[in-house]
DNA sequence: AATGAATGAGACTTCATTCAT
DNA sequence: CATGAATGAAGTCTCATTCAT
């Protein structure tokens, strides 16, 4: 998977052929093909793995109990911070995801959908209290942040 | 070019057949081949035309005699408006285009350069007359709302 | 089709590579599936040949003015003669069609039903009028015959 | 071997991966090459199976002092009944075996003219005697009812 | 200029078979 | 004896590109 995520990365996922990953892992295309039983297979696992990790670093800040405006300051540095940590994660991960296969689309944007649920309840938690302005749509204001960060990521 | 843009967009260049790009057009593969020498060349000018639009009317827009609060707003509004009047166009647009050949890439790069230059002159010249706060780096502003409006648009 | 013909009934189908078939034309296998769409389309194009050829010369004699008696027996050496004269045609025509795939399988039936219904009725009708025999289960002498030709060809 | 029949006959030999031979047979792979040290080998190893029991149930018939007539009847109903009996096997039986490997071809060949040589040698005997009607060439009567029967098995 | 059949390299995937454990 | 992961050759099919007409 890692050889994967880093031709991916570099190259496209219909531009990196199974062979090269397989060899970029020291296996035979054989073996690959023993554990993921297709091209998409792999990819989908890809993105299980990568979005797994986002959502549960972000639920532990969220269940904390950090003030609601470090939880949310946290949320976004985590973001940040794993983008630059592993660039060609995030360059999958950040991909036109309409592109790849139904299955993927859909399995990324229930996730993103969950993801953003959650941020955006922190918000409004923050409207509700006073932290934070309340003349803003959350969904924009959620969106056009995390828009923000992506792009500088990448 | 048209039919290319709205496939490019729909499936992604690596997955769009040249044969299925002319029959969308309503042309024969060797038609095609006849006014472009490569598949790489189609995606090349459709890029240069998708940008020369864009940049044509950001350049009308910083050259008029608006007061440049109102030039930042309008360029900025343009991005937006032309985003959403051709979504095809603006998907095969953003694109990670690292992942496209080298040739497309730098190719972009460059545009991106010199369209993200003029922005910036505008907002250092605001900076100067006072017009903008200058204790924020240009380049850091500049590519996080571009980044943020982006975003929105797809 | 003939090179497919040949090889299918010295090979089987499953045995038989594309590539092979494509040699033995002296075509390219691109070429090949230029007009194929599939192997299995291939198999399915040369059964519709074989069995249109074999139903029109049934047809041909069951519409003619002969007697009864030698309108069966016409059709009956129809099959002998056929089956000798392209041994290769016959051996692909009389395989285990359940084998083939399902869309092959059901043409296959379609088409025995409807032949072998044509050659009932002509009995039905020898034994209405006592040309033949009546105390004998039509389908089970019309199997019965069949069976016996078609294993003496083979 | 049941697992292999049953799948032979539904799919074809060369249809039929050796995974899931050993899948319905509730094996492993390993285990299955413990026995059968190819694909192939399983194949001659059921033939030989089969042949082995549908030769025996015959001679016992042919060694036994039933009237001739009567042993002649005999043989032909049971191949009918075996046919009936285990119709997985007929299907495999009775494939047109030059499509199999060399080595089950021969194998089958030369059971089958044992077969035939011994029935050709009791409607002889049956023509001396005056028993049968010795007008018509012995080997075209046994194929013709032999393959009337196989037709109407299957 | 247009046509579209042909090319052939290369992609994804399957599968008989082996072998270390 | 059994396991099942690994191998790698081979198979079907796709597709960018060419070229005679």
């Amino acid at each position: 998977m890692r050889a994967a995520i880093t031709l991916f990365a570099r190259k496209g996922f219909d531009a990196t052929p199974v062979r090269e990953i397989a060899d970029a892992a020291g296996v035979t295309t054989g073996a690959l093909y023993h554990y993921f039983a297709t091209k998409e297979d792999l990819l989908v696992e890809v993105y299980q793995q990568m979005q797994a990790g986002q959502r549960l670093r972000m639920e532990a800040i969220a269940d904390s109990d950090l003030p609601l405006r470090e939880k949310l300051h946290a949320i976004i540095s985590d973001v940040v911070e794993s983008t630059i940590a592993d660039l060609d994660e995030a360059v999958v991960f950040f991909q036109p995801f309409h592109l790849l296969s139904p299955r993927v689309h859909e399995m990324v944007r229930a996730e993103r959908r969950g993801y953003h649920y959650r941020v955006k309840a922190l918000i409004e938690e923050g409207q509700r209290d006073g932290t934070f302005r309340a003349d803003v749509p959350t969904t924009l204001a959620v969106s056009y942040h995390f828009g923000a960060v992506h792009q500088l990521g990448l």
